[in-house]
DNA sequence: GTGATAATTGGAATAATTCCAAGTCGCAGT
DNA sequence: ACTGCGACTTGGAATTATTCCAATTATCAC
């Protein structure tokens, strides 16, 4: 998927919530597919700045909270760390690295999404499951996390 | 299982980890034993405050923190909201009600968790996993939780 | 172009938690 | 019982991530 197809899907998807396109929301959501290493929003800050310097860093919590609203981008947080963002839109559970700070992205078999259903007892109706693992991952796994597949 | 032994356990484990049994850590754990609605620092400060009026908000989180320590307390959170205490130690998921705000636990069969250990890719090796719904539960499923059941 | 509306900006405010330095308590050894 | 020492508690200041706000600036429809 070229840069510009991105950049029409976020027009597009924008434009569907009766929003507008602008450069700072382009670059936030061009920074984040980038780089899929599920960045604060500080860090995104950092990495927007260098093309646009005069964005600001309550911006990029607005576009960011955007990017969220229209179903482009995931909000992420472990414990009461600062919250994190993510472009991958499959079904997927996060593992949070302890010795690296890392976060990987597992993708999620459909077959466990029901099982995990299955377990809620009369009455229960999930909207949304999240799935956290923490330990820690080798070296070698750094290829092997589903992180960087596109959908 | 007697208040005493309640008592008694939370003795143990301290000692266990060369820590002392003060009269602030017994009523912080009792409070959270009595009413295992998942609270806040805050919520367990203003139960505890009744019992012992003179505690300070500090040494409540500090009570908290050691009791999770201990492993005699889960820390749970969703999304950025204020970490929320839970004293049931069997392995379970969390529902979090969107419409009341109540959480409920939610028995994990081990069977899931070896499920979901099988999704993980080589050379991930997973210390912890959570797993948190989002959703509404109806009425009736105030008493078919297994919040309440004891270990 | 002009006006209405939406978005951005810098800085102040907020909320939960942690830090810190001072006081207090509990206990081991005398 | 007395003393000393480390553990614990306390109030208040500091920290951190995020949100709020009021003022500007940009965008779109007409
Ligand atoms: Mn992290
Ligand atoms: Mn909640
Ligand atoms: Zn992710
Ligand atoms: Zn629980």
């Amino acid at each position: 998927m070229t840069a510009s197809e991105n950049s029409e899907a976020l027009s597009q998807r924008l434009a569907d919530s009766g929003l507008r396109s602008t450069p700072q929301r382009e670059v936030v959501y061009t920074v984040l597919l980038k780089k899929r290493d599920h960045p604060t929003a500080d860090e995104v800050y950092a990495r927007v700045k260098s093309e646009l310097p005069t964005i600001s860093l309550a911006t990029v919590y607005n576009c960011l909270e955007t990017l969220v609203q229209c179903d482009l981008v995931r909000a992420v947080n472990f414990e009461r760390g600062p919250t994190r963002y993510c472009p991958n839109l499959r079904p997927h559970a996060h593992f949070h690295d302890e010795s690296t700070g890392r976060t990987h992205d597992i993708d999620l078999p459909p077959t466990v999404l029901t099982e995990l259903n299955r377990i809620l007892p009369q009455g229960f109706d999930a909207k949304s499951i999240e799935i956290t693992f923490r330990g820690q991952a080798k070296e070698s796994s750094e290829h092997r996390a589903a992180g960087s597949g596109h959908s």
